[in-house]
DNA sequence: CCATGCAGTTAACAACTGTTCTCCCAGTTT
DNA sequence: AAACTGGGAGAACAGTTGTTAACTGCATGG
C-alpha cells in the first residue's frame, strides 16, 4: 500500500477485483428477487457472473457475508439523504410528502435493494438480520436527533421522540414493501400520507392528556 | 365417503394420515425458525419427521404447499380471538392494553408461529406470501367492521377506516417481530402501547383540522 | 370375505451443493 | 529485469437435493 487509501481502486489489479466484487453483488441482488438470501447458493452466483466457483472465497467468505455487504450497499448513501430530507422541509404536510416521496422514488429507483432489505429485515440469515436492524436503528436516532433540533419537540422526553422516530423508520420499511407488491403506487402512497399525517396529529396533542403509569 | 365430513378424521386410516400431516407440519416450523421457507428441503422435513422422503407429496405438493398450510394454521384462529377482544373493550387505554396483551401471548405460546408469519410476509415464495397478505387485509377489514360500530367512527369514511384498521394491524405484526427478537418484553410492549396511544391520539382529533386535495 | 384404495417404503436417477487443493499468469514491487 | 503477490481457473470430493418408479401391507367399502 502506497499510502494506505480507501476508495474505489488502488492500480488495476484491486480495480479489476472490486469490478468483480461489484459483478457478484449485482448477481446476487437479481437473484434474490425470487428467493431468500437462506437460499441463495455460492455457485449459483458465480454462475450468473460468469467466474469460478472459487473465486467467490477472494471476495466473501459466505452469502451471508455477501448479504451483509448487500445491507450496506442498500442503506449505506441513504443516511444522509434521509437526514438532508428532514432538515430541509419544517413540520407537517410538506415534510410528509417529503418523506413519502423519498421513499416511493428510492423504491422507483433501487427497487431490488428494497425487496431485499424487506425480505432479509426477518429473514432466515442471523447476521444479515442484525445488518439490518442496526442501521434502521440508527435511522431512528438520527430522525430523533433532527427532532429534537425542533420547536414541536419542546416537552418531549428523549425516549418518547425515539419511540416516534421508529414509528416513522419502520413505517417507511413498510410502505416500501407494500409499493413492491403493487403496480400503481397512487393508492399506497397516499394512504401512507394519511397515516403520517395520523401520526403527525397524535404528536401534535401529545402532551394534552399525559397518561399515569409510565 | 360415507357423508362428505370435514372433521378431524373419518375412520383410523384417515387419522393416522392426519398425524403424519401435522408431524410435517410441525417439524417444518421447527426447521423454520433458523431458516427461510425457500431454502427448506422436502427431504430435510421427512428426515425430521422419520418417514420416507416420498411419504412427502401425499400430503402436499411442495414446500410451498406446505407453507401456505402453516399460514392457515398460524393465523386461521387468530381471527375470533382478534374481533373478541375489540369487542370486549371500549375505546381508548384499556383497549390498547388489551391488544398489547393479546400479541404479547401469542408471541409467547407461539413463537415459531409468529416468527414464521414474520419472516415469510416478505419472503421469498409468491405463494405464501399471498397468502399472509389476503389473511393481513382480512384482519383489517374485521378491525375496520369493529370500528364502524363504535361511535367514536362517526364522520368517518369507510376508506379512512380502513386505513386506520391497516395500521394497526401492520402495527401488530410490527410488534410481534420485535418481541421475537428480544428477551425482556418490558421495554417492547411499553413503546408499542406508546405508539398506539399516539395513534389514538391522532385519531381522536382528525376531524379537526381536514385536509384539502384529498 | 374378498377386492379395492391408498399411506408409506425402497431404490435409483441426474443434478446440484460447499469446500479443498493445485495450478496459472498478469500486475506489482524491489 | 527478476521476484513476488494474489485473483481467478480447474478438477475432484463427499453430500445433498427433488422426482420417478414399482412395491407392500393394512384399513375400508361392497
Amino acid at each position: 500500500m502506497s499510502h494506505t487509501l480507501d476508495g474505489p481502486a488502488r492500480g488495476a489489479r484491486q480495480a479489476q477485483k472490486q469490478k468483480t466484487r461489484q459483478a457478484l453483488l449485482d448477481a446476487a441482488l437479481r437473484l434474490l428477487e425470487e428467493q431468500s438470501l437462506s437460499s441463495l447458493g455460492l455457485r449459483e452466483v458465480t454462475r450468473a457472473v460468469g467466474v469460478a466457483p472459487t473465486a467467490f472465497y477472494r471476495h466473501f467468505r459466505d452469502t451471508a457475508d455477501l448479504g451483509v455487504a448487500l445491507v450496506e450497499e442498500a442503506l449505506g448513501s441513504l443516511h444522509t439523504t434521509l437526514v438532508a430530507t428532514l432538515a430541509a422541509t419544517g413540520d407537517g404536510e410538506e415534510r410528509i410528502a417529503a418523506a413519502v416521496d423519498l421513499i416511493a422514488a428510492y423504491v422507483r429507483v433501487y427497487p431490488a435493494h428494497a425487496r431485499f432489505i424487506a425480505r432479509e429485515q426477518h429473514g432466515g440469515v442471523k447476521r444479515v438480520r442484525e445488518a439490518i436492524g442496526a442501521q434502521l436503528t440508527l435511522f431512528a436516532e438520527e430522525v430523533a436527533a433532527q427532532f429534537a433540533k425542533e420547536p414541536e419537540a419542546a416537552g418531549w422526553s428523549e425516549d418518547d421522540l425515539l419511540m416516534l422516530a421508529r414509528m416513522y423508520v419502520d413505517h417507511m420499511v413498510m410502505t416500501a414493501s407494500a409499493l413492491l407488491e403493487t403496480d400503481d403506487e397512487g393508492p399506497v402512497t397516499d394512504t401512507a400520507r394519511r397515516q403520517l399525517r395520523l401520526v403527525s396529529l397524535g404528536r401534535l396533542h401529545w402532551l394534552d392528556a399525559p397518561v399515569r403509569g409510565n
